[in-house]
DNA sequence: ATTGTATAAATGAACATTCATTCATTAAAA
DNA sequence: TTTTAATGAATGAATGTTCATTTATACAAT
């Protein structure tokens, strides 16, 4: 048995309650149940509950991050990258309806938007590979011939629409394919370039 | 005293602690103290937290659609009513931060998905206003030249985007002013138009 | 191999809070 | 006087967390 098998057993019925229940209605008795381990096994692993919700998305964040930057197309012309992680990105939200679901509520219930202050007022105390992400927009976007809007403007336009059609897929509203996804990509790129 | 006065007051508060704090962490008790009411007495006006959640969406999902309705072009071109749509929305958002908020959490939470889900199952008993807002974009949509994508796909590149614009704003990333909301507004345009 | 010992991991009942909700009682209104 | 509104202490269920105790593991000496 691995070490860190009962770590990653508790974080994966972390995900799964919460994602498809709320921060609220996701209590330890129950996550400890579910990963078939005692409740105070949790806090060898994590300080209490809300470290163990930060963790799950620093984790699933890193995930992400990987599955974006696999064979990241470097050096190539901004809108092939901004299609690269587009694609992926969906790709990856589609494969992980509740990683999807998990963040969704997380950036959007006051822990994400701490987390977001901090990064405004500048507490980013690791320079962290979430930050390597802003890059890559901040450089693609600002090279090429896109409008002239704020950075934050300009990756709204591309980001918010995408996560918009993911919620919806999840909730079978629509169905994404490919072909789907590159018409999308095509749209959120009509948005921003000039 | 108006009737409704104790009854305002509570749906007031519950605003502020939600928004502020999210659905864990606004206990009936403090949103009592909070409104100057006893505890009791909030569940003579709503039968329990569930139905207090729930019926201020309600509620403020009708001043949205209120002020969205107010002044709409009506049988002007569509990229009007899209301008004024847009625009109405966002100044709406933006004079209403705590609306904002709340509306945010909503739909990102179990409450919102199930109502999603339900309005796709047809449960949607009685055929409410928020489906207006639904069919304006139905109808301004399908009839000029416009991508030929699914229609949830349509409104997705279409409202996404400012959603997330606000969020940034109330947040601080980004200062939306007049002009901007136009540009914005006109990149959105430039995202669902052939 | 076996035993003994020290360290780490895991347990789950117990605890202290917190919370939504109830209801007997009081105050106000009609 | 009767009806309606409001109160807030009490209730009981749920929850996050702790900790004394048990179990497993690692390793050394025999």
């Amino acid at each position: 048995m691995n070490k860190s098998d009962k770590r990653s057993d508790i974080l994966q019925v972390t995900l799964e309650l919460i994602a498809e229940r709320g921060f609220h209605d996701a209590p330890m008795s129950e996550i400890a149940g579910k990963a078939h381990v005692a409740a105070g096994t949790i806090y060898r692993y994590f300080e209490n509950k809300d470290i163990l919700i930060n963790e799950l998305f620093r984790e699933i964040g890193d995930k992400l991050l990987e599955a974006i930057l696999n064979n990241y197309p470097e050096g190539k012309p901004v809108q092939e990258q901004f299609s690269h992680v587009f694609g992926e990105l969906c790709r990856y939200f589609l494969t992980n309806p509740l990683h999807f679901r998990y963040m969704e509520q997380f950036f959007n219930s006051p822990y994400g938007i701490s987390k977001r202050r901090d990064k405004l007022s500048g507490k980013n105390i690791h320079q962290d590979k979430r930050d390597t992400l802003q890059e890559i927009f901040d450089e693609g976007i600002s090279k090429l011939i896109l409008k002239d809007l704020p950075m934050s403007v300009l990756s709204s336009l591309a980001i918010g629409p995408m996560l918009y059609v993911i919620r919806d897929h999840t909730l079978g509203f629509v169905v994404l394919d490919e072909s789907l996804i590159r018409r999308i990509t095509e749209a959120c790129w009509d948005a921003i370039k000039r």
